[in-house]
DNA sequence: GCTGATTCGTGCACCGTTCTACGTAAATCA
DNA sequence: TGATTTACGTAGAACGGTGCACGAATCAGC
């Protein structure tokens, strides 16, 4: 009788939505009860728990995961990605989606917009959000800033060298090695005047894959010998303005034969601009990229590119942030070797 | 004394967090209060205002989303995209972000991967994250299914129309207007024998774009005449599949002497199988493809495409969503007109 | 100086979960 | 058979906010 009264209420209090006390009413037993069975926790009869998965079945039941997050997990990992048209990313969502699904994580995707202060407030917001933990790819934000963070919340960065850090983990490309795989590659095809073109930017950190590519190439120039040929060009961000940078290089007589970009995301209109002026790869100009994207592919672009495996990266990171998760606290930083795929642009 | 004792319980309950209970305590007012000022919400003096304002600061206070989202909103909202490569995400999420964060929203975004099941699950997440409202571009669910869901959470969707739909919005470019477009202009270059190539896919709606834009193709061929020369081919979705259908379509001497590709997803690897098989593009073959990629704007792509002008789609669909959420009730189904960008591929 | 209205700030009951502590009954052991 | 363990289920206090209802204080009007 009580009971029932009991039930009505509840159901009456929740104003239709389905919630664990409607549950809990409709199969007769305790809110605790159905908790313990969602959580498949211990202490449960077999009896108990189809009672409880008929309701759940019947009311069509989702936990809240906002409710949940409050005091236990969300099962919910945050992706940070940099901003949505980079080639770099569709590879390492992939990786650390099929990680994530199989250990029956959700992921909320952050769109970063490759502006500071919105990462900062993305991280934040995910954070706020309860996500178990974050990976950031292709973060600009400071180590230092990533260790304060690191307090609240298990973090791993993905293409972004931090490797004293100690509250996170990071899992990166040999980025130096990729770079210097492909300055061996043009010297063995008989290239000597080889340039670096970089992406310009206000804060100019190392820890940044674009100065780390860097950091190989001149290392790289330096045992081939031919130190006096290194050439750094800095690239500007702003469409316009970087495609009437090309054209000045490409219309520059004394401009180098080779040419490594530190991506795609520069390497691909540089070949754009040079179709369009009639420049011929390789015979007046070789081009490498960085990243190996999809467009590179292409027949009509056929742009040679360093490839970073990012489904490994991704799946790595991945698995980085469960074990971080679980507990571990000393720092990880994985590094692996990326490879260069040739292509008629050299 | 006994104030001060408080203060000390408060900071040790909470463990390290900084809660509203701890800015409470180091400004000396009720808990109320400083949610009182979080939310700027009436009968809040500017001394109290000023004082809580000062421990937020000094203490770096975060409210929980989770928590907050318990009784009010959380001011985000959730964006399903359909994977995290196709072209027509972009702009349309741009135009999305632009008027969210105006409106203080921030965004959390889920990525389909094209897979049924995976998106339901997905907006089965943001309804429990609790998400004010949620956007879906380029869903593939069928309008009974978001019927449901829109009982639950305000929803918009783009890409898809479902004109008769009651209880959620679509915002859509008019893909029948678009593939018409297309054919017009076609026909005005000379061209008669036009095909259409759309998606092969188990389930064929015809809310999806590309029957729309198929519609749209078959009408304006009947209109100019050319009933008979109507053709459709179908595209397998598995990448080599697709490169085998196209090497067979591109050498079959009945080929037709133009197509509409249905999306630049297929148009961009029809225009490579004919730069590698020397199909001349468009003396041999005129193309066209939809949602004026970026790829499709390279030079040696040069692509004619349909534009959707995705920034101007997102934008309404986000102010269509506050307006869900502020109340409205009645639908909204919402069509721009497409414009076709000339290149050099007809 | 009294009444009624207005302004501010607080106490407290939620929101939907998790999880610890505890009670009870059945099973095992001496 | 009595004592002890084990298995199961429940009550109730968190978690970190929101927002209603209420009381105290200030103010205006007469």
């Amino acid at each position: 009788m009580d009971d029932i009264a009991i039930h009505a209420a509840a159901a009456r209090v929740t104003g239709g939505r389905v919630t664990i006390r409607t549950v809990a009413a409709d199969a007769g037993v305790s809110v605790a009860a159905v908790s313990k069975v969602m959580r498949n926790a211990y202490g449960v009869s077999d009896v108990l728990r189809l009672k409880v998965a008929a309701s759940i079945e019947k009311l069509g039941y989702r936990p809240s995961v906002a409710a949940r997050g409050m005091r236990g997990r969300t099962f919910t990992l945050g992706v940070m990605l940099i901003g949505i048209d980079n080639p770099f990313l569709p590879g390492v969502y992939e990786g650390i989606e099929s990680v994530a699904s199989a250990a029956g994580y959700k992921i909320m995707v952050g769109v970063g917009a490759a502006r500071m202060p919105t990462e900062v407030q993305l991280i934040e917001q995910m954070i706020d959000n309860r996500m178990d933990g974050i990976i950031l790819v292709a973060s600009q934000i400071a180590g230092k800033t990533l260790e304060h963070f690191a307090l609240q919340i298990p973090i791993v960065v993905i293409g972004h060298h931090e490797p004293n850090a100690i509250g996170f983990d990071t899992v990166n490309n040999g980025d130096q090695a990729g770079a210097a795989l492909v300055v061996r590659a043009l010297v063995d095809r008989g290239y000597r005047d080889i340039a670096f073109l970089t992406q310009l930017r206000l804060q100019d950190e190392l820890s940044d894959v674009g100065p780390q590519r860097e950091l190989g190439y001149r290392q790289a120039m330096k045992d081939a010998g031919l130190a006096e040929q290194t050439r750094v060009f800095g690239i500007p961000q702003a469409e316009d303005e970087r495609g009437q940078m090309f054209e000045k290089f490409l219309q520059d007589p004394a401009r180098p034969r080779a040419v490594l970009c530190w991506s795609d995301l520069d390497a691909v209109p540089l070949v754009a601009a040079a179709f369009r002026l009639g420049v011929k790869i390789p015979q007046d100009l070789a081009i490498v990229g960085y990243d190996n994207s999809a467009i590179a592919a292409l027949p009509m672009v056929d742009l040679a590119s360093v490839d970073q495996d990012g489904p490994r990266l991704g799946r790595l990171s991945a698995e980085a942030l469960f074990s971080r998760i679980a507990g571990r606290s000393i720092a990880e930083h994985v590094t692996i070797n990326p490879r260069l795929i040739v292509r008629s642009s050299i």
